[in-house]
DNA sequence: GACACAGACTTGACTGATTCAAGAAAAGGA
DNA sequence: TCCTTTTCTTGAATCAGTCAAGTCTGTGTC
């Protein structure tokens, strides 16, 4: 976990304006992996007291397009982040709950499979998420519910990381 | 392309009911392989007249669910979907134009990768995205475009298939 | 062919993530 | 410290997707 002077000296290294919400979001990306834009503004909040949502948007847009943070998007969730940007590494979602896990890539770079047909398109990247349930859903017994990716809004898919019995902590997940 | 006999009987041996709204939308998404929700809307009102948006939404996950289309939705994009669901195969994304195209996987049945470590998940599917530049985007000038992943809104990202170069026809893209 | 009923469609309102735009505030170089 | 540029605040808007209540219709049964 970077600490605040570490957090301004990479944000500076890449040319970013040192800003107490810079700062914040950057920091509240780096300890809870995964996160969704809604628990990223609250956390911000809680360290900082009230800033727009807006700014937040702004700054994940910034970090991410500087490469500080990565976004990530499953089918039928709403925006996460994480702050791992370094390797090139893949998740598990749960189509249960939505909780995201980290999967090293056995290749390690970009792009780490080649398709068999790529259609003339220049390819710098492949992204796998693998799909599953996780242990927390397959062992609890309400296992009848809807599915994330079929239908997304069933799920409480806002939790913004692995579930409480996992080793992440967990952020709002309203 | 089935014909309406065979959209017909694909959808009985679904245990569907057989409407209108179901047959039109079911030959739309045969007809224009990762067009998305509003451009079958149009594509079904085309055939049908007027029909709900509600309706076209029920039928998409009514179809979704018994297994006779997909659902996918590469990050910063709107749900795309296809009829393309006996084998398993992936998808490249042009971060551009958001354009999609199919590759087919190697191994063909799902899930085609194992994780180096599943973290106790229960993993049935994974789902690749190649990202890249089309061939129709790499050979445009205004190649300076905002990219697709990083700032969605920004590109046109509603176009239903590959642009005009491409052999799939096109729907609307407004 | 008519009837009944569960399932599908219409209508209209709503939600929630995300974006837009204009003005105020603040970071950082001169 | 001042100035310029960027960032943040405020408030409204957009857009995909969902909810809910009522009407309609496909399909099995008589």
């Amino acid at each position: 976990m970077p600490s605040s002077q570490e957090i301004e000296r990479i944000l500076r290294s890449a040319e970013l304006r040192v800003t107490r919400p810079r700062v914040a979001v950057l920091h509240s990306v780096h300890q809870h992996p995964h996160a969704d834009t809604n628990s990223i503004i609250d956390d911000v909040r809680r360290r900082l007291g009230e800033v727009s949502h807006q700014a937040v948007y702004d700054v994940l847009q910034a970090l991410t397009s500087a490469g500080l943070i990565r976004r990530i998007q499953p089918s039928g969730s709403v925006a996460r982040y994480e702050a791992r940007v370094a390797d090139n590494h893949h998740h598990i979602v749960c189509r249960s709950c939505g909780a995201v896990a980290d999967v090293d890539c056995s290749v390690g770079f970009a792009p780490c499979l080649t398709p068999p047909e790529a259609h003339g398109y220049a390819i710098d990247e492949a992204e796998v998420i693998y799909w599953g349930i996780c242990p927390t859903c397959s062992a609890s017994p309400s296992g009848s519910r809807e599915l994330l990716a079929a239908t997304p809004k069933d799920a409480p898919q806002l939790l913004s990381t692995t579930p409480a019995s996992a080793s992440e902590p967990q952020l709002h997940t309203h």
